[in-house]
DNA sequence: CCTACATATGAACATATATTCATATATTAA
DNA sequence: TTAATATATGAATATATGTTCATATGTAGG
């Protein structure tokens, strides 16, 4: 993505005192990466309706499994990623696992997106 | 993914309080469906900066293109998925048009991301 | 030890997606 | 009209990603 880009407009478009209003306020490129990792993380259906599910109880791997007609093997995949994102957390009782959300933070993000999606 | 699906845990480990209460207070699958798509379309790097040049101040698609150092063809792809998604305007001005971010809630619900993580 | 069970994970495959390239559309000026 | 310019878009390609299948790991009980 570094080469082909051909030559964007001339100059009559371009407004040089925006751009450097922009690039002095821009979010350095390594946070904007990680939010787009955070928001790619968040957006996949099956791992919505399962951070979903955690929002209201915890669950463990199976209840999410049954709850949400997913194999067992997709759902842990799913929970790999959730973890790596640090979106939820779990704890051990022998051998079942069980999931919750990992902090207010996540349900307030997850909310406010809610609240988005229904007043549209 | 509706049929391979083996037969999850045997009963020990499954909660059916827990499932009840749980598919109660899910939201509707076609809400949480366009919630994940919401975040998938925030959930690119590119999309990302382009969300949060505008959330600084208004900009054509060359200015843009320029600051971030993208083709004007890649500009123009994600700025229509942005614009699916609802979550840019435009308005045009002659030959030039002019982006902006479509309201305050998206900018809400992107720095809310921004602080998530910050605090990692 | 061995068996059963809950969960995790690697590999393969199928699908989705971001960029590039070429070209189309729209607007202004001559 | 024709030329120039700003933006949009279709097709192709390369890469990323979600699920399945098979199997591994970890834990409890006999």
């Amino acid at each position: 993505m570094e080469k082909g880009k051909q030559a964007v407009c001339q100059t009559h478009c371009l407004h040089p005192e925006k751009l450097d209003k922009a690039r002095e306020a821009m979010e350095p490129d390594e946070r904007l990466a990680r939010l787009a990792e955070l928001f790619k993380t968040l957006g996949d259906f099956t791992r919505v309706r399962i951070l979903q599910a955690l929002s209201i109880e915890e669950l463990c791997v199976c209840d999410i499994a049954a709850l949400l007609d997913l194999s067992q093997s997709a759902v842990s995949h799913q929970l790999r990623l959730l973890r790596a994102a640090q979106l939820v957390r779990y704890r051990k009782e022998g051998k079942i696992v069980y999931y919750a959300l990992d902090d207010d933070h996540v349900y307030t993000l997850f909310t406010q997106g809610i609240e988005h999606v229904k007043e549209k």
